[in-house]
DNA sequence: CGTAAGGTTGAATTCGATCAAACCAGGTGG
DNA sequence: CCACCTGGTTTGATCGAATTCAACCTTACG
């Protein structure tokens, strides 16, 4: 019997272990559930909310915007992802969240979530660590844009993404969900769109990836880790992921 | 009388207003002060660590390095502030601390801050903003490096670095501390040290700033926050800094 | 003094952006 | 059913920005 409330503590388990007692909190917290469509904006820059979204199926992104219109996509967020939990101490959003696929997204209260802290700081540590961790990927995408390599930055994304798929078990024969154009893509590793075509070609042409279809197939983890000077250890995954790390 | 607890509760008070008892629970918490020699490790990547620290007078910074040996700094640490918060939810260390010139820190027990946690979810809710407003400067930084120029991110570190030092009142007509060299400005924003040179005499040409004896002075504000698309929201400052942010 | 660290400058080269256009598949409507 | 449109991908040619490499300068310091 599966609710939507599931992948959520699926994630949360896979980055720290939970007492019983704090899965039933985390279980019991009001979730409303809503599907948008491809490209639906959910929070805007500047906004204020009283509500955080956990992905529950698809994919989202945050993005900010420069005065001369170029855009970043600071970080993706795959299912059992919180992506907006710092509107929980913040209260103006510097960033826009939007999905980027067709998605569905659990809503709970702001005022539900404090009070399932206040009632145990097992559940205040955990949902801590989960900002902790959005904030370790971001320092290692600022390693990643600002001293790699494009072809480096791009085999890195793709095996972040498959890490991160795998820890909720959303990966399939190697093969995980990427529906992202080459235009976001590149506003997400800060290159332009033909530049990340080429680089992807060049990926394709080294047999390391087949990416077609909005699906991403590892086709050679090794050397994909080697190109991208990829190391999980910053995803800060309780048992260390089993295929992307044994080396 | 000038405790070292003092810079701490003047930067988490230009955060978040704190109830009494939440300030005596905070000044409260133990701390070893230490002095470090410029250019001392503080934390090595994939430590683990039992205390966290806070700068209490000089500047410090995280550190990665990529396979290759390039160098990233994703984050700059000034007086009041608590770089590595993160320890106390992460068990390992996923980047280097250091201290960029001769600096005092004081350093606290994780213990004691859980204990102080626990005591008041006002004093957890402080310290888990002072974690979202790093992740937020990460996001800015992202920005930074992945779409805007090199002037521009200059500028708008220059920018960061007024507001951040202004916040705790280390803002001296105009002027402020910053002992950094050209190489590690350059591994702070993603380009070469030559690039670095360059770019900085076209801001001192442009009479927007002047940089010596580890001292930058603004010269023209309006035009500083222009060249660099600054906007201080996402340093989250609970009062809008008064010089940079009156338009 | 001599050395080291940081800053500055020039020239050559490379990488990536930009511009422009073609291509391709799926979806729509006449 | 075909023509058209749209969004995304692919390709080529050109241009400019930033890296690299190397030298030189200044200052601090033992």
């Amino acid at each position: 019997m599966s609710e939507p409330v599931d992948i959520l503590l699926r994630r949360l388990k896979s980055i720290m272990s939970l007492s019983d007692r704090d899965q039933e909190i985390i279980a019991g917290l009001p979730m409303e559930v809503k599907t948008f469509a491809d490209g639906t904006d959910i929070v805007r820059e500047g906004q204020r909310t009283e509500h955080c979204f956990t992905v529950l199926e698809g994919l989202a992104g945050s993005y900010k915007f420069t005065g001369d219109g170029n855009r970043q996509i600071p970080s993706l967020y795959v299912p059992g992802d919180v992506p907006d939990l710092t509107s929980l101490h913040l209260s103006h959003m510097d960033t826009g969240y939007r999905v980027l696929t067709r998605a569905t997204l659990g809503f709970m209260p702001h005022r539900a979530i404090h009070e399932a802290c206040s009632m145990s700081y097992g559940v205040t540590g955990v949902l801590w660590r989960v900002t902790l961790i959005d904030a370790a990927i971001f320092r290692e995408w600022l390693t990643n844009i600002g001293q790699r390599s494009t072809i480096a930055r791009l085999a890195h994304i793709f095996c972040e993404m498959y890490v991160r798929y795998e820890a909720v078990g959303l990966v399939d024969g190697d093969t995980y969900s990427l529906p992202l154009t080459q235009q976001e893509l590149g506003d997400a590793i800060g290159t332009s769109t033909v530049h990340v075509n080429r680089v992807v070609q060049e990926l394709r042409g080294r047999k390391l990836i087949h990416w077609a279809d909005g699906r991403l197939k590892v086709l050679n983890m090794m050397d994909l880790i080697e190109v991208g000077d990829f190391d999980p250890a910053y995803l800060h995954l309780s048992h260390a992921s089993p295929k992307a790390v044994s080396e």
